[in-house]
DNA sequence: ATAATAAAAGATATTTTTATCTTTTATTCG
DNA sequence: CGAATAAAAGATAAAAATATCTTTTATTAT
């Protein structure tokens, strides 16, 4: 469903969220550790995300990353789409270029229903509503 | 959702499915340009389904890959687990090992209900079955 | 200012996926 | 049988995804 690179995307975003609850900030090693991603490999994902401003950093110490206010508002649909693009929500199924209503695959119309519902799914999903669960250890991140 | 691999497979299925309707071969050739493939890439691919027994072969002249009655009745799913394998029907979506129902990633019930939405599609999907709009050209294989 | 810290950036390496090319084997037909 | 045909199999190559290592820049606290 997801390139390896957006699944650690996700993990490390929620991982963040929870972290930063109260304005802390956590560093690389941190998130790496606690998502059971390779270090440089997700330092160089949220660097991206963080270009793309759904993610706040600071260098120095006390410095890392962290997510605000605002920020805790972004959607896993989001992410995805700075990740792995909008081909997930927008893409023909069995790859074709041209495939339209009007030039569709044998499977555009029960792909459309399913990609849409994928897209609600991870719209819906905001954040900064991972961080309860988490914390009651109801939810995992890692292994 | 699929790799590209299993995107040429499923096309190239379903192409010959609609060619060997009337208990015609079709020649490897014919097949990539049909659904627009490299050859040897698809031939590979082909000859693997062939092993798993999806579709039937023959060497020689008038030979080719075609698909019987019985083959006729897989469907798009059994492709997909021959050649992605069956992470898309019970991986997890954010690519934790053990994440099940009682150590579940932070989407897993969400998805789960996703995951099954495409495998019900999938398994409804028979080969068989999209001959007849491929044939009046309402659908299309490539491009 | 300076030393320590931590992210940013750049360069390189490894692995997997995708693709191509060549040789071999099976089948048909004259 | 022998020539032609077409898939099977094996070897190699190219591209993309994943991962690691090193250097640079920004920030903080002393």
């Amino acid at each position: 469903m997801f390139s390896k690179t957006c699944e650690y995307a996700i993990r490390a975003m929620i991982f963040i969220a929870q972290k930063s609850k109260n304005g802390n900030k956590v560093g690389i090693k941190e998130i790496a550790k606690g998502v059971d991603s390779p270090e440089h490999y997700i330092a160089k994902i949220l660097q991206e995300l963080g270009k793309k401003g759904l993610l706040l950093s600071l260098k120095g110490p006390n410095g890392g990353f962290y997510l605000d206010k605002e920020t805790l508002e972004y959607s896993l649909a989001d992410i995805v789409k700075v990740v792995d693009g909008d081909k997930l929500f927008t893409g023909c199924g069995l790859g074709l270029k041209q495939c339209s209503e009007t030039h569709p695959c044998p499977i555009h119309h029960e792909f459309k229903s399913l990609r849409r519902g994928i897209q609600t799914m991870l719209e819906k999903a905001k954040l900064g509503e991972f961080t309860e669960e988490l914390g009651k250890r109801l939810t995992f991140l890692k292994r």
